[in-house]
RNA sequence: GGGCUUGUAGCUCAGCUGGCUAGAGCGUGCCCCUGAUAAGGGCAAGGUCGGAGGUUCGAGUCCUCUCAGGCCCA
């Protein structure tokens, strides 16, 4: 703090009589408070908002005042009924809440319908662990299979319930607009039926099918898992090498091309000259192989990293293309890939390797081999096709020998070469994770991850062990209990994504789905198109069944035969049982009683003729005891939702987070497509992920994880601020969180509400709300002349206006708030509010600039609340209210600013001379700063400015709104001047009351120093 | 290992189809105001654009490689 000077020090009667003026301002006040208290405030908003349109609610009177707009269809995702929800539901949710309170306020009908996934594993999971915690488990041992299905379901749908309804209540208090009165639950009877109802349009389709196939299997949770319930971790396995014989060496010596002698001796060093363990290019070359042939019998080399799969091995698959050597190994001799020879051999430092001969990989096709510990008398083991070297194509040489170990049982792909060539697809492993009785003896009943070990000491002590070693590697694992996973073939329910679809010519899931996200759908962001294509074109078929209780079931029965029925007809007419009574029918009903809907004769799968029979092994049939995977359910909502309620379909807008490319819009997208031809969605927005403040997983282990759960956030920073938060985010990419941003959105907030307060609070005496509202013609008058300051506002305020709603149409919520604040902070406050404080203070209350000001000022308040109101609710209504008439206007109780419309035009026109102003006015602001330093001019009142005018611009502006601008005293222009010039006004008098020195100071006749519009407001004359 | 994606001032982000001394807000520093006051205002200092190479008259902006993250998968 520098001296103050002494000219700038108020004299002791200066002291006495500004006392006096003080009272003769317009001094602002309001009961809009700084302090927001937010944490208090909001609930008591949401009080009154549940009040409103007679107690039906907001989201009634806003959906009463859209009725018959042009409808916008979002629709929202369910989240999972379990747990708090967090930063990521929080983000998630207010981003669909931006998205639905913009397009509402833009004039669109636009309901939101939340949802929750009510059915699965996560609910299961969690109640069957505690049934065992509490002993309950013993006693559901003692029932029959629907007996305690039925009971484990009653405890998880009480748990949906608490979960769905403590959900309400966090989703609401973050002040999200939807109708929570009439949610969708995925169990609720309707919502069952429609999503059988989808069921059965695929059957139709001929898409559906059951099929003994490997997939992901949960040993933990005893059920086959969808590719999304999966999540990778590392985890570390052995990797081995393994021999297997040739069943007749002379046959792969054919193959190899080596003549009927034996090989001569001298060229069969093991240890002398040149041979090394790592063997040169050379090595493999044609020069060095042999004519003759060894007397060993040689064997196959295999690898793999799932040793316990070894006991399913059916056959060896082989490139056809490839080019395979016959290598002498460590005293060995054995068939790989060339091209893995030196990797091979190094990796196991082998001593010695020497390839004896070359081959292409067809020339091996058909070979036979013994398995090294399983022979052909198991069940599965006496096909021709057993134990063969077959073809395939997917063989590669990244890795392994080239030669790959195939269990059809247990690889999606060495499942289709065993189709193809005539495998079994062979199993051995039960669902619990252990080998049934058809391996050996010393395997039979031992889990699969004791059998890595097992199998590879077995392989050791019976010399067909090559090399092993162990290495971690990312493995997918059970997304609730966090366990391995392993693939295994069971019988399942698929949804074909490449079968022809029956009634559509020609095309199939996977292409319409293809065709339709080439150009049939918007992506936000564009990049999702190619992520998502990506992920079609190489997902697998479909598997919808799942092997517990918490869920929909599939309504197929088991006749007698061990076939399975299920028709599209039967589908609906248990789809109709189930609309009535809820999915619980299933397990209470007989196969007669959910059939009752049934008619086996018009049953287009059953025909006339077969009908009676179909009839009566119907009534001996069992129900199947597999229920759907909750992705059918969910991907079902759009009929589920959408058309079950008679809402536009397809929907506008997805929202969701970029996880959902492979979850819930593929698998909304997929059932739609393949039902209704059409994609459910015609945009589809992702978000990105929470991390924390170094781009990490926020992990629930943190020392401060308190700080981010939800509740405590709203009660640290309040509704608004952390929506104010979720709006400035880019969201597209990952989003990383500290409560220190939470902060500083929270002094963003308070800008932007000091900012509405200051404005209301000049407001006070103002009652010309009608004519400065839209429509009125308070605004033509205070702005009619396009220099004045009034007009340069509100043309800027169109600008933002148009800006803002362009951003929200774009869903670009970031731009939206940048561009508030800067209008809040710069036009706003530091300029236009600035510059108009002396007119509101100063002049005459009812004088006719101070008024139009006043109009101004209404209708920016006015505007702004409505562009503020989608991003901070709360804050946005309370300002409103106060704008139209406050606490004491009974109509203001029933106001609301969320039942109104952005107002983007004013009809207002600035002259395009303000751009020249504004350049001006940084000038002077700069020449001002420097003037403290060099003139000591540090009080900007005490200077007036020379402003260079060449083109007379500025000459068409009133001086003293120029004045007001740069905060200075008085203006003076010059059309010669070249730079701003500071006057020192020191010297001249000072009002008492304005504090300015414009020139017209003179002592008045009642003592004091004023200017000639301060003695024309305090109503004095000149002495 | 593959697909998609991110890396610009201390922080959060803008920088369109390659072209003025790379912008904004926050924060920081200095200063003003005390009639928006647990408020308001002014000025200023901070990046050579993750790294390396290349194309070009010219690259943050195109290409190649590379480093460090994220999501999804194998």
């Amino acid at each position: 703090m520098t001296a103050p000077t002494p000219t700038s020090l108020p004299s002791p009667a200066d002291t006495g009589a500004a006392k006096t003026y003080k009272d003769t301002l317009n001094l602002p006040k309001t009961a809009f408070p700084m302090k927001a208290n937010l944490v208090q405030n909001e609930p008591a908003t949401l009080k009154r908002w549940a009040s409103l349109n007679n107690g039906e609610g907001l989201y009634a009177a806003v959906r009463k005042a859209r009725a018959g707009a042009s409808p916008f269809t979002f629709h929202d995702g369910p989240p999972y009924a379990n747990g708090s929800i967090h930063l990521g539901h929080l983000m998630n949710k207010v981003l669909k809440d931006l998205v639905v309170r913009t397009r509402t306020m833009a004039g669109l009908d636009t309901p939101y319908i939340p949802g929750w996934d009510c059915h699965g594993l996560p609910i299961e999971h969690k109640v069957m662990t505690e049934l065992v915690e509490s002993g309950k488990a013993d006693k559901l041992a003692t029932l029959t299979d629907d007996q305690r299905r039925m009971a484990v379901r009653r405890e998880c749908r009480k748990y949906a319930e608490k979960y769905h309804k403590l959900h309400t209540q966090q989703m609401m208090r973050l002040l999200t607009l939807a109708d929570y009165e009439h949610p969708y639950l995925t169990m609720n009877p309707e919502y069952e039926g429609a999503v059988l109802e989808v069921l059965a349009g695929l059957m139709e389709r001929g898409l559906v099918y059951r099929a003994l196939k490997p997939v992901h299997w949960s040993i933990a949770n005893e059920t086959a898992l969808a590719e999304a319930e999966l999540e990778y971790y590392d985890r570390e396995d052995h990797s081995v090498y393994v021999d297997f014989e040739a069943a007749d060496g002379e046959a792969v010596y054919d193959a190899f091309g080596l003549v009927d002698e034996p090989e001569t001796e001298e060229d069969d060093g093991d240890d002398d000259d040149d041979e090394s363990a790592q063997p040169d290019a050379e090595s493999a070359g044609e020069p060095r192989e042999l004519r003759g042939r060894p007397t060993q019998r040689p064997t196959f080399m295999i690898w793999t990293t799932t040793p316990w799969t070894l006991p399913a091995n059916l056959a060896i698959a082989v490139n056809p293309e490839f080019t395979y050597a016959l290598v002498r190994i460590d005293g060995n001799i054995t068939v790989m890939a060339e091209a893995a020879v030196e990797r091979v051999t190094k990796a196991a430092r082998a001593e010695s390797a020497r390839v004896l001969a070359t081959v292409k990989g067809e020339k091996l096709v058909g070979l036979k081999y013994r398995h090294p510990f399983v022979d052909h008398t198991g069940p599965a083991h006496t096909a021709p096709a057993v134990f063969t070297v077959v073809a395939a194509d997917y063989v590669t040489l990244e890795d392994g020998t080239g030669l790959v170990h195939t269990a059809p049982g247990h690889g999606v792909e060495d499942y289709q070469t065993g189709l193809r060539i005539g495998l079994p697809i062979y199993c051995p492993v039960r669902g619990n994770g252990t080998y049934d009785d058809t391996v050996p003896q010393w395997l039979r009943g031992k889990d699969v991850w004791a059998a890595n070990e097992l199998v590879t000491r077995h392989l050791r002590d019976s010399g067909h062990l090559f090399y092993d070693h162990k290495f971690t590697h990312s493995y997918p694992h059970d997304w609730r209990s966090k366990t391995p996973t392993i693939f295994r073939s069971t019988e399942q329910w698929f949804v074909g994504v490449d079968k022809p679809m029956t009634g559509a010519h020609n095309t199939t899931l996977r292409a319409a789905a293809l065709a339709k996200t080439a150009s049939g759908v918007t992506f936000v962001p564009e990049w999702g198109r190619n992520r998502m294509r990506g992920m079609l074109e190489s997902r697998p078929d479909w598997c919808i069944s799942r092997q517990r209780a918490w869920g929909l079931p599939i309504p197929a029965f088991m006749l007698p035969d061990g076939s399975m029925f299920m028709t599209a007809a039967s589908v609906l007419a248990v789809a109709r049982a189930v609309r009535e009574k809820g999915s619980d029918v299933w397990f209470t009903g007989t196969p007669e009683e959910l059939l009752k809907h049934y008619d086996a004769a018009s049953d287009p799968e059953v025909g006339p003729a077969k009908a009676s029979a179909v009839k009566a092994t119907l009534v001996q049939s069992r129900k199947g005891g597999d229920i759907l995977d909750v992705w059918f359910e969910s991907g079902s909502s759009w009929n589920a939702v959408l058309r079950e309620r008679g809402l536009p379909y397809p929907a506008d807008l997805y929202l969701e987070g970029s996880d959902q490319h492979r979850g819930w819009f593929q698998l909304s997208l997929l059932p739609a497509l393949g039902v209704t031809g059409e994609s459910p969605f015609k945009t589809l927005l992702t978000h990105g992920f929470i991390n924390d403040r170094d781009g990490k997983k926020l992990s629930k282990s943190r020392p401060d994880a308190k700080d981010y759960e939800v509740d405590n956030l709203l009660a640290n920073f309040g509704a608004d601020v952390m929506r104010w938060w979720v709006a400035t985010l880019s969201y597209e990419n990952d989003v990383k969180a500290d409560t220190a941003f939470f902060t500083v959105s929270g002094e963003s907030y308070r800008k932007v509400r000091n900012t509405l307060r200051f404005m209301l609070s000049n407001l006070y005496d103002f009652g010309g709300g009608d004519g400065a509202g839209p429509g009125g013609t308070g605004l033509q008058t205070s702005a009619s002349n396009s220099t004045a300051l009034d007009a340069w506002v509100l043309s800027e305020y169109q600008k933002l206006a148009q800006e803002v709603t362009g951003a929200y149409e774009a869903y670009d919520f970031r731009a939206a708030t940048s561009r508030l604040y800067d209008f809040c902070n710069d036009t706003l406050s530091a300029t236009y509010l600035a510059a108009v404080k002396d007119r509101l203070y100063c002049d005459r209350a009812d004088s006719a600039r101070r008024r139009g000001t006043q109009t101004t000022l209404f209708a920016l308040t006015d505007g702004l609340c409505r562009l503020l109101a989608p991003i901070m609710p709360h804050t946005a209504d309370e300002a409103y209210r106060e704008l139209h008439g406050g606490a004491k206007d009974a109509q203001a109780a029933t106001r609301c600013v969320h039942v109104e419309k952005f107002v983007t035009s004013l009809g207002t026109a600035a002259d395009a001379g303000w751009a020249s102003v504004l350049r001006a006015r940084e000038a002077a602001l700069q020449a001002i700063e420097k003037a403290k330093g060099e003139l000591g001019v540090e009080n900007p009142l005490d200077a007036g400015v020379v402003l260079p005018d060449p083109e007379g611009v500025l000459a068409r502006f009133d001086p003293r709104d120029l004045a007001d601008l740069l905060g200075a005293s008085r203006v003076v222009l010059e059309r010669g001047a070249t730079e701003v010039r500071i006057l020192d006004l020191r010297s001249e008098a000072r009002c008492e009351r304005s504090w300015k020195r414009d020139g017209t100071v003179k002592r008045r006749s009642d003592g004091g120093m004023l200017t000639d519009r301060d003695a024309e407001a305090v109503g004095v004359d000149v002495a």
